[in-house]
RNA sequence: GAGGGCGUAGCUCAGUUGGUUAGAGCGUCAGUUUGUGGCACUGAAGGCCGGGGGUUCGAGACCCCUCGCUCUCC
């Protein structure tokens, strides 16, 4: 089996947007692209049939952290990796928990030698290191996984950035030699993606940027963005990773984002996303439509029996309506989840697909000027 | 017709022996959510306390009258 591919199908003018094609042993994945989260190998609300059929996900995500909790890796060996596991046989990718060592700050220890963190399930302690993230990842069997980093807070001091942005490095090296070091288990390639740190300095960035290309991983992520930082900063530094790092492979922004975070990052070479936002405020009301943005519980909706988006080229969006789909959310009904969910996605892949035809066609800075303004809208 | 019960936010109701700007749940409205512990969280609007009169320093509460709803009996 075979290590990712990434070719570049085209690119153009005045803009540093891309589109191309990623091969993992799980199949294509037509880039720019957007990953739904499934941390615990569920993408919530949404069935694996419904992600593909539906959505069009080309690949998913899971995390280290959590399936390392639940069920556990002997689980996930016994069943031949997470892609039996859950029944999902296109590409997955593992977040290694970098994230968890911000997001659940309160619970953890950062050392040298790694995180120790105490579970939110049941007050247990784990050790999170860069050997035991690869040992844990080679269990589940993702297609691609994360690289060991500690995501770090907005704002954070620049001494502070400095030290964990080098340890997060050093934690890289040991990531690479442990992969290097233990086989793949279900006989597939598992590749390897390097995280760029640095926090909100561009010379931390950019050795960081520097430092990551020098490893020639076949791809490469930008992480710590996105952590509360205004929009504009963010949108800055993804501009300067991008510059610094590989042309000639995947650049994914971690944890980005709003759809129109999504066509602003595209035009700055970003080729692979991920985000809770589409699935986490879909489950709280917030719609994404190619009209823009709805609170579907505002009794506004109450009579309007239009299709959800009639816009967007997704059956369940087409088929159910605004009115019906408020009454669920105010009924407290579980298929309101579900439906939000779906279209949110359904949204989300159908705007990445538009934004890679339309570089393609050579028109992406014209359209995503042109889709900002409709998009953005609060309805 | 007689007797009893009840009228407080849009709805359902709580308001102690009379004591500061009258509360809750739901609903309404608005906001937040970015490599998912938390189908979550935050906030706002909304009341001549059925009406009138009286007692009192002070009444949603006590007294009288009145209107409306409701139950039981005839």
């Amino acid at each position: 089996m075979a290590e990712l591919s990434f070719k570049l199908e085209t690119s153009i003018n005045h803009s540093a947007a891309r589109a191309g094609i990623i091969t993992t042993d799980h199949g294509v994945i037509q880039t720019p692209i957007f990953m739904p989260v499934g941390t615990v190998g569920s993408v919530k609300a949404v069935t694996q049939q419904q992600l593909k059929i539906d959505v069009q996900a080309q690949i998913m995500l899971g995390n280290t952290y959590h399936l390392n909790l639940r069920p556990g890796i002997e689980v996930l060996e016994a069943a031949g990796g997470l892609h039996q596991f859950i029944g999902w046989d296109r590409s997955i990718l593992t977040d290694s928990g970098g994230y968890q060592v911000f997001s659940l700050a309160a619970n953890r220890k950062i050392k040298e030698e790694g995180v120790v963190f105490q579970s939110h399930i049941d007050g247990s302690k784990h050790l999170f290191s860069p050997e035991t993230v690869m040992d844990i990842q080679r269990s589940i069997g993702a297609d691609i996984i994360m690289a060991f980093d500690e995501c770090t807070p907005y704002p954070s001091e620049y001494s502070y950035a400095k030290k964990s942005m080098e340890l997060t490095h050093r934690w890289l090296d040991r990531c690479f030699n442990r992969l290097a070091e233990t086989p793949d288990k279900y006989g597939y390639t598992q590749n390897l993606f390097p995280i760029v740190q640095g926090s909100t300095y561009k010379d931390l960035r950019k050795a960081s940027c520097e430092f990551i290309a020098s490893k020639n991983a076949v791809g490469n992520a930008i992480g710590g963005l996105s952590v509360g930082e205004p929009e504009e900063m963010m949108y800055e530094y993804t501009a300067l990773c991008a510059m610094h790092l590989p042309q000639l492979k995947p650049r994914y922004l971690m944890g980005v984002g709003t759809p129109w975070n999504l066509l602003e990052c595209i035009d700055l070479g970003i080729d692979m996303f991920d985000c809770v936002m589409p699935t986490r405020n879909g489950r709280n009301g917030m719609l994404f439509t190619t009209q823009g943005v709805i609170n579907i519980r505002n009794k506004k909706w109450a009579k309007d029996f239009s299709s959800i988006d009639p816009g967007l080229p997704a059956e369940h969006s087409q088929y159910y309506s605004k009115a019906y789909m408020r009454h669920l959310f105010v009924a407290g009904e579980i298929l309101g989840l579900q439906l939000a969910s779906i279209h949110n996605l359904s949204f989300y892949l159908w705007l990445v697909k538009e934004a890679r035809n339309n570089i393609i066609a050579g028109n992406f800075v014209s359209w995503k000027k042109e889709t900002l303004e409709i998009i953005k809208r609060r309805l």
